[in-house]
DNA sequence: TCATTTGGAGAACGCTGTTCACTTTTTTGT
DNA sequence: ACAAAAAAGTGAACAGCGTTCTCCAAATGA
């Protein structure tokens, strides 16, 4: 599976100069991809990716105008992915409506701890564009992490509709708070180690199963 | 209120010696505080630091190992000043059995988006020691992180003896599916201006007004 | 073919955490 | 009180960082 392929979409009628030029772009964020997988934020220098790629270190700024451009890319193309995963799972029609929320929340811890650096960098941005109070709507409209929140408002619509939940509750909040939920969850796994893992009266409990037990604790608060 | 008064038990039989360096110790760790609760961690240099108390840059390692010990201290102090809010709000006698979940998640919020570098700075630490799969209890038992935890474990202890949460909920399960929920919301509120403000139906939901929304939802997951 | 744009290299700037050799100050032992 | 030892503080330096600048070569367009 290769990275070039989420970033470019196929243009026959490229010239080769723009072939050429797009192979080398491809080359620079299947590289970065790479390290930052493996090493997180501290392996992944301007420096050491030209080295991987055999370049100088400037010849990087012909491609991105900045390392957080550079950045920027590799969080959108997570996302995508964290779309097209909570997508997979919940366009199965087979799918019992009342598995909604654990199918959800099983699919997003998942996706975010099997690419802890990359789950934490997606959410680190203090300022993403530095307007004074941009309101959540306006501030990632076009982003990749807006359409992610309207995939699980999606949900909690169809959970809604299908009477699994409570009609009262506005979709709205919901679903941030779903979110909320979910996130924390995420990154308290990623960051402390064997958070899942642990013992109940001998018995003891796998990281999914902790998962599933969050989600159930989740539905039964949206529960009609 | 003085940073100082956090890191610092008043030893009466400290030699002046010990008395002085504990000073500068003292004057390093509260300019560290300021500078990153002003302009996190970008604006936090050991150099930076240096200039703000008169000193070369490496006489900041005579009373720090790393900066990394120095963050880590920032750290410890915020978790206390964390568990201090908690414990207040928990051990009012006068306050209502039922609003346990909502005291606790407001107060944690409250605390976490008042200082969001300190908060994020908190939780960020992917290796924290490097131990080998070190499990929960033993990574943190002596950390200030573990009695944080503790605390809302004992709140969730209280909510089940109060006849308020189910009693067949694994305790040490449904503490951490809380702390997960929380610290979602706070990250979230952090990272993502005008996340807790939004208009339902034309009618603006304040930030406080969401974060009750969260708790009361996180309350019915637990209720009997 | 000639002019222009593009891709790439290398050196440099200013920043970072950290270390080392060195001096000055302070404490300790007699 | 005086010498020895320890502690505190300094300034220069190293290696690394993101980024920019100047320059050169190669590809492109007319």
């Amino acid at each position: 599976m290769s990275t070039s392929e989420t970033t470019s979409q196929t243009n026959l009628l490229e010239t080769p100069a723009e072939r050429r030029r797009r192979r080398v772009r491809d080359e620079i964020i299947d590289a970065a991809e790479r390290v930052f997988r493996e090493e997180g934020p501290e392996g992944l220098s301007i420096r050491r990716l030209a080295d991987e790629i055999d370049y100088s270190p400037s010849a990087i700024y012909k491609y991105f105008a900045s390392k957080t451009e550079l950045m920027t890319c590799l969080k959108e193309a997570f996302f995508e992915r964290l779309i097209k995963r909570i997508e997979e799972v919940t366009s199965n029609p087979d799918r019992p409506k009342e598995r909604i929320i654990r199918d959800c929340v099983e699919t997003y811890i998942h996706t975010a701890i099997e690419r802890p650096h990359h789950y934490i960098a997606a959410f680190s941005s203090l300022d993403e564009e530095g307007d004074p109070a941009p309101a959540f709507k306006e501030a990632c409209r076009e982003s990749s992490r807006m359409k992610a929140y309207e995939a699980l408002l999606d949900q909690v619509n169809q959970g809604v509709e299908a009477g699994l939940f409570r009609r009262d509750l506005p979709r709205d909040l919901t679903a941030k708070s779903l979110w909320s939920s979910m996130h924390g969850l995420a990154l308290l796994m990623i960051h402390i180690p064997g958070f899942g893992e642990m013992d109940i009266g001998g018995r003891p409990v796998s990281r999914d199963q902790f998962i599933q037990f969050h989600a159930d604790l989740l539905a039964r608060g949206l529960s009609a």
